[in-house]
DNA sequence: CGTTGGTTTGATTAATGTCAACGCACGTGG
DNA sequence: CCACGTGCGTTGACATTAATCAAACCAACG
């Protein structure tokens, strides 16, 4: 990375900002002139139905970038919003557009916005293909190796601030079944939760359980991109995600 | 766009090359160095989960690149086959890397890839929200659009070679629904089947009724480059697909 | 304290999957 | 030209998964 590079990452990363839990940062239809970079706490896209239903479409986590439709398309088609408190940066459209001009900041860019894919694509198998156990176990075994990748996670449990009525948004289950869900794969010593705390306590059981094969998160190409960038952000020790809920229980 | 643009593209498009259905192009796994563009018939990227059941995650009809992963990942993390006989140019890596260095170009494959993720998305939400009838309707009236932008849909109806497994890994569900949500669909004059040719009676009825919303195609920003493209290739006349199983019907 | 959002549970219903069988159209080889 | 096999579509009976409805409970917060 050339020192133009860096000086152009650093001018875009300027006036970090805290956003509260369930707040939208963008809504289907919007123009936005900005992309955000989520710095700490969980985000997530999603988009209500006609039916008003809603499916959540991913989540967002500290490293991710919000929406990099800005630069191209000219209309959000989905809305995005925080589940967790959030602290977020907004960088404007033109830094992105100058991003693209440059070879190693553009790679990254195609790279992220490449691996959002490949997930979810497989949040499609996940719904399309496996029952429901397999489906929740599943989405926590990717979060718990995107959450090891920037840090997040300690060893094989992480703090997960999403409602089950979320969850059950997440994997097209009613939240009621999510919740059975949830007890049956605690009884059978797959998972434990202390509150928002999740405990993996044989990960390779958890993987083998939910067919989980983490090829598709392209975790040996990305290095420490992410984190790294991360941490050279303001205001984040890469390290602590926002706990408001989590640290209150148990 | 410049000479030197076009000049690129065309050098590109070389060798174009008949696969029959049913073949995989690029399987999970593989690094392959090219990327495919399809020219004639339908493709699908799928994955085969540890379970052995697979799941369509797309269809490739004419004017899609097949996979643009090749300049930044190193392996697929799924397959990608042809469902009826295809005609396909392979774009070797190094043009698109070139590609990637011309804004006008470099924009085009952004689009290309923003509005399949966009695709993807509304897939996702198809699957976790929407009731099986619902969900089938929906795929009908987002290929008629899609179709319709490349000039292979006349009026409401189109050639649409896939069988009705194929339908299920695509919806996840199984083949025996899919015939029955087809045949109430069909009941119910949403839609018509002669053979693999579709008919769509009324094609507003069928958009309320599956909760379809154009927007997520981004069809106007895409304007013509896709068709334009198409149709400045060698072999293709923009109109005809393969039409070998479903010219022999009715 | 009362209210609120989140979780948990049971009873019941609805949607979809599975199993099994059959038919039809097509292509192949005798 | 016919017999057979194969792939795809169709149908019925039945099993199972997950949704819905309803209620209770719990902790956090004002």
């Amino acid at each position: 990375m050339s020192d133009d590079d860096r000086r152009l990452l650093d001018s875009a990363s300027q006036d970090a900002r805290t956003v509260p839990g369930r707040t939208d940062l963008i809504r289907e239809g919007d123009n936005p002139a900005d992309v955000y970079l989520i710095l700490e706490g969980f985000a997530c896209r999603y988009k209500i139905t006609s039916g008003g239903k809603r499916q959540i479409m991913a989540y967002l986590v500290p490293g991710d970038f919000c929406d990099l439709h800005v630069f191209v398309l000219k209309q959000m088609d989905h809305s995005i919003g925080t589940l967790s408190p959030c602290k977020v940066v907004k960088i404007p459209r033109e830094s992105i557009l100058e991003m693209l001009e440059r070879p190693k900041l553009s790679v990254a860019l195609w790279l992220a916005v490449l691996t959002d894919m490949a997930v979810l694509r497989e949040w499609l198998v996940n719904l399309g293909q496996r029952p429901a156990e397999e489906r929740v176990a599943h989405v926590l075994c990717e979060l718990l190796l995107r959450l090891r990748a920037v840090g997040l996670a300690s060893g094989d449990s992480y703090a997960l601030p999403v409602t089950q009525v979320e969850l059950a948004d997440t994997m097209g289950l009613s939240h009621v079944h999510v919740n059975r869900v949830l007890r049956s794969l605690r009884k059978n010593g797959l998972i434990a939760l202390h509150g928002k705390n999740l405990v993996i306590p044989d990960a390779a059981r958890l993987n083998a359980f939910s067919g989980f094969n983490p090829n598709y998160l392209h975790l040996a190409e990305r290095g420490s991109a992410r984190q790294s960038a991360l941490q050279r952000l303001p205001g984040s020790d890469g390290d602590s995600v926002n706990t408001d809920r989590s640290s209150a229980e148990k």
